[in-house]
DNA sequence: TTGAAAGCGCTAACAT
DNA sequence: ATGTTAGCGCTTTCAA
């Protein structure tokens, strides 16, 4: 069967046409290293990745080849052909981030070592946004995916159960993974700190977080400053608590209408170290002693937090170790094995400097 | 010519064999969305690109299948077969550096638009890594590409230029740029900031910088503090000169390495905030005014200098416009413009705060 | 140890 | 308005 194949166009011999013919423009491809050595495309590969498997003499002759025309494997079609494309895609809200930028440093120094190039996708805290990145990014059949935090819509959890593809989400520890996941207790993490609080007898306690529309580690680590409260059986009050964004101006603004709301509040969890340094300096814009007149603490642990006069009183999270481990995991995946502890919890550590 | 075609093993009819028959796993391709609404897949292209080219009820039916399977194309065959990745690549030292991280999110979000997907490499300071890279995504047929910096080793200016992809390099200026660029001078900036402390009657002043390893910023922005003084006909001493990496914590020490040398400095430039944040605070903790006993002034303007207590006096930089004004070059050049202005010269503006 | 052939899922050029 | 065909450059059986 297949009497066809004389005249397979592949054989470019059979093609008369235009630009295509003798002096190709652009990149060697595999069948021109082949031709070039005299052999098949087969014996190239066999080159490139079981060079045991040639002959020598073969082989030397496909080397020089391959050096002298720079060669280099073109991964789009390798990727249609293998069904494995070498992207790893990671959502994360917004790249400006202390904390996820470490992890991400973290992701991309884990695959590198294996060729895996990162894809990262903002999704602006939107967990709609995020399931669109999702369905575009399984569109370019993405190997892996590395995922922020533990709630996602429906449909994003469906897309990933269909595709069968490792999926680290990381950040936080949830009871349903979508598969795999990197992360301590928010919740557990954010008791402990306001524990720290009211064991120091500071009172009122306030809470300064970021907005917890579909931002589970600031929606857990409300949870737990609140379970601290009850556990205490202190009122959870309203008015100690403000919403704002992540980042340190608005820090510094929401410690003002904290302060104006509650002239009585004697200290301050924030949710996040870019709020705490914040609120901090509106702290010290004011001539208030911390943390006589106030106490302040953090969550996140950021190379500025040890640093900052007075030092910030905050929680160390592994920053860049969750996005290695989460990259490790992956690898592992990748490369046939199994994961023996699907979901790791890094813990945290309380770190009690001067703010608090 | 070519009277096989009716075996061709594309129909599935011929093929007899395995799991490929019938029950396809996995994703819906373009074939299995034809044949379910009774067309050729170049309709359901049509349907999909340019609807108004196809007959209403013909496209009826082709949306009805495409929205019962959740048709998504496969990214990956596309690529080859359009020679269009759809993918960008940017290639930064760091991913844990406020002024890149913030650049990234602008290109990001200048790129989701036209469906453009962001890869980012880690080059850790290194132009030999920065090139590995360069290659690895040239194999990836990556459409566009964004730099760190206007310096690069000399293949892998060679390979971008054969590369004739849109290159944009960001956060200096060149003149011999590979093809665009967004950026300021950045000797000019730290001149102009070295003249205000000298303006100031601060003397003398000293230095703290990043490595200028393989980081022209850096190396441009030291050539400004020194060609400042020469103008001002002050010596140009090494004792006031420090250099380290970029990040807080190094700031402090060599804060502390500058004090120890040269008990008798008033001002210090800083060739980054993170660094003039980590040496304010080392200050801090030695109880010196600022800027009465020492004033300090840094680069960048990060979302803390304007509300550290003392705010920073810094030079302000469109960080976020740098990556968006990259990204719409970008896309101007792949959807088939010419870009008038290839170099951008963002400028910049000296903030005059408290610290200097 | 080496090679031939089929085909990954799509696009592009050319029919009709 | 719709369809046909030949690839894109690689990997993957299967043969020799």
């Amino acid at each position: 069967m297949s009497n066809a194949k004389g005249k397979r166009p592949g054989s470019s011999a059979s093609r008369s046409s235009s630009a295509r013919e003798g002096a190709r423009v652009g990149r060697p491809r595999l069948l021109d290293v082949a031709r070039a050595a005299g052999v098949s495309t087969m014996t190239v590969v066999r080159v490139l990745r079981e060079p045991a498997k040639v002959a020598a003499p073969t082989r030397a002759r496909v080397e020089a080849v391959i050096a002298k025309t720079g060669y280099t494997p073109d991964l789009v079609a390798r990727g249609l052909a293998s069904n494995r494309s070498g992207l790893v895609a990671a959502i994360i809200p917004v790249l400006t981030n202390s904390l996820i930028a470490e992890i991400m440093q973290g992701l991309s120094d884990a695959l590198a070592p294996d060729g895996l190039h990162l894809l990262i996708g903002a999704s602006g805290f939107s967990a709609a946004a995020e399931e669109v990145l999702v369905r575009t990014f399984l569109s370019r059949r993405i190997d892996a995916l590395y995922l922020t935090g533990v709630s996602h819509t429906g449909a994003t959890v469906r897309m990933l159960r269909e595709a069968r593809i490792p999926v680290v989400e990381g950040g936080n520890l949830s009871s349903r993974a979508i598969d795999m996941v990197v992360g301590y207790s928010n919740v557990d993490a954010a008791r402990d700190m306001t524990r720290h609080l009211l064991a120091r007898a500071y009172w009122p306690v306030g809470y300064i977080g970021a907005f917890p529309q579909d931002n589970d580690r600031a929606r857990d680590r409300r949870r737990g400053y609140e379970a601290a409260l009850r556990t205490a059986r202190r009122a959870v009050d309203a008015s100690l608590c403000v919403e704002t964004t992540l980042d340190v101006g608005a820090g510094g603004q929401a410690m003002a209408t904290l302060l104006a709301r509650r002239p009585d509040v004697r200290a301050v969890f924030c949710s996040a170290d870019a709020i705490a340094v914040g609120a901090l300096y509106e702290c010290q814009r004011r001539g208030f002693a911390i943390p006589q007149r106030i106490a302040i603490a953090g969550f996140d642990d950021i190379p500025i937090a040890g640093q900052i006069v007075p030092a910030l009183t905050t929680l160390r999270v592994p920053r860049y170790a969750i996005g290695e481990k989460a990259g490790a995991m992956i690898r592992a995946r990748l490369s046939g094995q199994r994961v023996a502890t699907p979901i790791v919890d890094t813990g945290y550590t309380l770190v009690a400097r001067e703010s608090a």
